[in-house]
Formats: structure tokens, sequence, C-alpha cells
DNA sequence: TTGCAAATCTGAAACGTTACAAATATGGTA
DNA sequence: TACCATATTTGTAACGTTTCAGATTTGCAA
């Protein structure tokens, strides 16, 4: 690996015959240098193709430059954490911010990786998703004060930053939504208990039940991350044996598998049963029979939590950054 | 953020009475330091959960203990990013090694992002994807001597790490299998043209073509890239106007676009139009109705390019370093 | 005992940056 | 001309680690 040396700070100050420490300060656009000067030494910086060492920089000031995204590798296989990743590369994008994906394995406890992070100063903010109602990441994080954002709120009594999406709205008007197409009962395929989100489903959907009058059933051994095969053979007893003529799917993957279910019955989606999914790809808009469709834009959502975490690093108040999304209806006409 | 001072080797250095290189050496097991000593250090060391910091280790030494990976938020949109990134998260476990995720915007040259990478050390080693024949970053890092290794061939004389699917045998099956099913003329939904993994689709199905003696059309102005509903419009044509009546997808997403068109032209697939499609998510063995897919494994792909990156990293020689992965064929029956 | 090699350990310097205190230059006023 | 305030620049130290050359200790043969 030939590499003829790097530009550093001296190799500035020799160039311009000034001192380190004002070649520092003139990059910075600090005050108390002549502008002249600082011009001087921003055109030689250009010229010369400076940029500061980031391990310099961080062994110096303690900042790190590094967003930390924690990700579970198994769990959000689908689409979950790409277009999540590409909204917070976007919003990382013109500065001097990376970004960390740290893996989360199911196994190892959260509280590890975590507390690793912040003992080790191994990022400046923390991003992350699936938050549960009383989520020990967030507790950590809040009692050291450490900045952070994550996808989904908690119950817990001291505000956070969060980016979330009403799913609450979701599970209601898509639950409405069959209700009005004279479904007589309804099934959730609900995420998984332990977070947050699912229990915004389920107030959401047992809403639009209490509301209309509809009958429900609320499958309780599978969830949208369960296997696809034990999703559908949970749909087909639903539909054969519960008589469920109407399903709320909070995922796509869920979704293709109730779809396959009511196949695999020998009847139709949208004529003998309904269904309403939440959508996440564009992939999902192709799908035949096409079906009804609230779309959650997680790139979106991955933009605004790194756009946000950064005005927290920044010291912005909680107050504002906290943000719910809501979903966009893409109904078959 | 409160932080009670991070233990340093100083601080183990005063613990145990050593000064801070004994400590330093001890820790990484020299051979000149006393064994007694050594396990000592390092019991300190574990009781006090010493930590070398990665700033200092990384300004010192040149070694970053990051892998970085360019990633094209766009275009990698479908699993793509996601199944690898979890893979190549699965090899750094227990190393030291950090997983950063650096955009390579479409718009921007890729020749910056990989610049930037090599002439500011910003990571020991590269991954990227979507190889062309003479690909730019190849030539790059080659000529840096940087370690890299990517996804996908090229026809450049020095040969390099890479790990790649075998798209010629899941084209040439693919469509021999169709071509067995009585299908009389093929269409290949191909990668896009600069893709080295486009050539090789496209050489296998012409290789089953010629050999099965069908007939076929290769539509031009649609890749697996683009917009579903291209691909549909795209797919209706070739049912409509030109007879084709056999589909060979190397996307997942275009797949369902095939299948949305075979459905809106009012035929059913499998009976009417064969088609076999590559699969890289769970998601798609769900799908009504089901339709004969060859599995490539991402995630795998991601472990052994990471594991075969760090080998390079140690100076394993690139005769080693090269994989290519065969597809699980998943037929109906 | 002395001397010397081998076995252990240590101090100083360096990586590139920033913070702090201090030095120098500039200009104007008494 | 001397002096002081302001504007501008500078040197030194420190962040935590590793490397290098050197210092100390130890064991053992002469």
């Amino acid at each position: 690996m030939k590499r003829e040396p790097k530009p550093t700070l001296k190799t500035l100050a020799l160039e311009t015959g000034l001192a380190v420490t004002t070649v520092s300060r003139a990059l910075k656009g600090a005050p108390e240098i002549a502008k002249g000067t600082r011009d001087r030494v921003q055109r030689a910086a250009k010229a010369i193709g400076y940029v500061p060492d980031r391990a310099a920089q961080r062994l110096r000031t303690g900042r790190t430059n590094v967003i930390s995204f924690l990700l579970e590798p198994h769990d959000e296989m689908l689409s979950f954490g790409t277009m999540m990743i590409a909204g917070i590369m976007e919003s990382l994008e013109n500065t001097s911010f990376h970004l960390v994906v740290t893996p989360q394995f199911e196994k190892s406890d959260p509280l590890g990786t975590v507390d690793n992070i912040i003992r080790n100063r191994l990022a400046d903010g923390v991003i992350f998703c699936r938050t549960t109602p009383l989520d020990i990441r967030v507790r950590m994080l809040l009692e050291a004060d450490y900045p952070f954002i994550c996808h989904g709120r908690t119950e817990l009594a001291t505000p956070h930053p969060f980016v979330d999406f009403d799913n609450f709205e979701f599970a209601l008007d898509a639950a409405a939504r069959l209700a009005r197409q004279g479904c007589k009962k309804l099934a959730l395929l609900n995420a998984r208990q332990p977070f947050t989100f699912s229990q915004h489903l389920m107030h959401g959907f047992m809403t639009a039940v209490r509301e209309s009058g509809v009958s429900h059933v609320l499958p309780e051994n599978v969830s949208i991350d369960s296997a696809p095969e034990a999703v559908r053979d949970t749909a087909m007893t639903c539909i054969r044996e519960q008589g469920v003529d109407g399903f709320v799917c909070a995922g796509e993957s869920s979704a293709m598998a109730v779809i396959a279910a009511v196949s695999d019955c020998g009847l139709r989606v949208n004529e003998d049963i309904g269904m309403v999914a939440k959508q996440t790809t564009p992939l999902f808009g192709q799908i035949r029979p096409q079906i009804d469709t609230i779309y959650e834009d997680l790139t979106a959502a991955g933009r605004q939590l790194g756009t946000l975490l950064l005005r927290r690093i920044e010291g912005a108040p909680v107050s504002e950054l906290q943000q719910l999304e809501h979903g966009e209806h893409r109904y078959r006409d």
C-alpha cells in the first residue's frame, strides 16, 4: 500500500509559514484570525486537499463524528434495515458524520451493546428501532445523558427524542375500512408483543372493532416476524375454523402469507376475504390481486431520525425532537 | 453527559505499579513480558473493564479497525442491502472491526467515495457490490494496493478478491427448465447493462436458448432495477405482441411485476406463462401462485465477503480469496 | 566476587489535533 | 516618545496508544 504522506496541519503550516495553531484556527474560521490569513490558509488547504484526521480529532476532542445504528440482523431481514439506512445516510450527507451499523444479536443482551457504546464513547449518538414500552436501552441512554433517538415510543416518564409511525391510526383506518366493506370478523396480524407499536396497533384495531361492532380475533402464536409458513397456517385456521373474513396485516411479509392462505383455502382476496396491509416497499404495489395498503415511508423515517439526532447532539430541546408520521392510504380506488 | 473517566493504560499502570509500556505489551501478550506480569495485568484489565481507545490506536498505528461497505441507497432498496449487511456483521462479530456504511450516491462519482477512503485511510478494507467489467473502483483500489473485496467479478487482468454468485448457471438452469416445460419463446429480465453479472446472466440464458432451440427476446429498455410499473408494461408487451411464454427473472421485484403482467393479461402463471425467478428473501416463498425460484443466499455472501476481506487484510494471497457461490433450486416439487 | 548475557521492564517520542496561556505586532492616544 | 489596548499569532501540553532504544534486574559461569 504505497502512500505519499497525507497532508496535515504541519504540512499546511510549513506551506504558509504560519504556526500549526494558527492554521487550525484559520481553517475553522475563528474570528481572531485575520481575514486575509484565513482565506490564504483555506485556499492552501483546498489546493493541497487537506482533510483533518478523524482519529486525531476524536482523540483530542472526544467527539467521534459517528452515529451508531443498532441493527438486529435477523429480525429486520425485510426491507426494514436498508430503507431506513438509506434515509439515515441521506441525513448524514454533507456532514462529517459516519454511519456505523452495530449488530444487536438477539441472544446477546442489548445492554452490552449500548453499555459498550456509552462507556467507550463509540459514537456521538445512537439510533435504534423496535422500541419497547420500558425499553432498557432508552433507560440506559437517558441515565447516561447520551444522545439518541429511537424509532417508536416508550411509556417512560422522561421524554426523549423519537420518530414513530402512527400505528394506532393505521390499524384503526385499516379495520374501519374492512368493516365498511362488509367484513364480519377481523383478524389482526400484529407485531411481536414486546414492542410498543404492537400495543398501538392493537389499540387502533380494537377501537375500530368496537366502533363498528364487528367481531374479531387476535392470533396469539404468530407475529409479523414469524416464519411465513407459520403465518400462513395460522391465517388458514382463522379463515376455516374461526370464520375470519378480513385481515389487518402489520407487515408485508405476513401479508404475502395471508394472501397465500386465502389462495390455499380456495378463496379470493378482496372478493371473499378482505385485507389491508402495511406497505413499506415499492415492490408491494405490484402484488396480484392488488390489495389495499397504507404506506409507511421508512426512508423518510430514517432521514428524520438522522436529522433529529444531529439536532439533539447540537443541544436542541427534546420537545422539538419528537415526531409522529402518518400513513399514506393506497387503496384500490 | 456525566462520565467517570474511562480507564486507560495509565490507570492500569498505576493500579499495577508497572510502566505504561509494560502494561501495553502485557495486554497483547508480548513474549518478553514475564508470564506472571502478563497474567496480573490482564486480570487487572478485565476487572477494571479496560478497553483500548480506538482513536488513540488508530492515530498511533494507522489501523482503523473499520470495514467500509459502499452502499447505493436507491438501487438496492430491496433486501439486497440488509441481507448482505447482516452477513457482514456476522463475519465481524468477535473482531475489533466496526462496519461503516458509506453512501455511494448514484449521481456523485464513485471515484470520489473510494478516493476519499484511500487518501484519508478511512478504513482498513472496502466491500462493494454491483461490480462492472472494468470497474473503476477495483482499478483504483488495486492501484493503491488497498484491501478490498467485491461482490461480482471484473474482466481486469489483475486478479482480486471477490465473492460472486454463479449467474451464468442460474440463467442457464432457469431457461433450460422453461424450455423443458415446453415454453417456446423466452424473455430474460436482466440486470442493468453495466454490471458484470448482467453479462453472465445473458450468457447463461443464451446458452440454454441455443441448446434447446427455443426462440427468445431480450427486453432492452427495462432491467430489474426499473420501476415495477415499467417492468410490468414491458412484460405485457412481450406476452401480447411478441408471443413470449416464459420469463427468466433476475430479481424478485421484477418477478412480482411479471406476475402482475401475466395476471393483467388474463393469463395464469405456470399454466399459460412459465417463469423462474431469482429469490433472495424468504418472503418470496409465499407468493401465489407459487413459482420456481433459484435461491441466492445474500447473507451467506455477506459473511463470505467479510471473512475473506479480513483474510486479505491479514495478507492472504488473492488466489484463496475468490469464491463462486451456487444457487439452490427451489422448484415446485 | 566479577562480568555478561538473557530476561524484564522503562522513558521518551510520536501519531495529528485542539485548548490554553502567552507572546508579539499594530494602532492610537497621552 | 512612551504607553496601553486591541488584534493577531505562537508555543506548549495533552488526548491514549505503540515503538524504539535504553535501563535495570536476574542468573550463572568464570
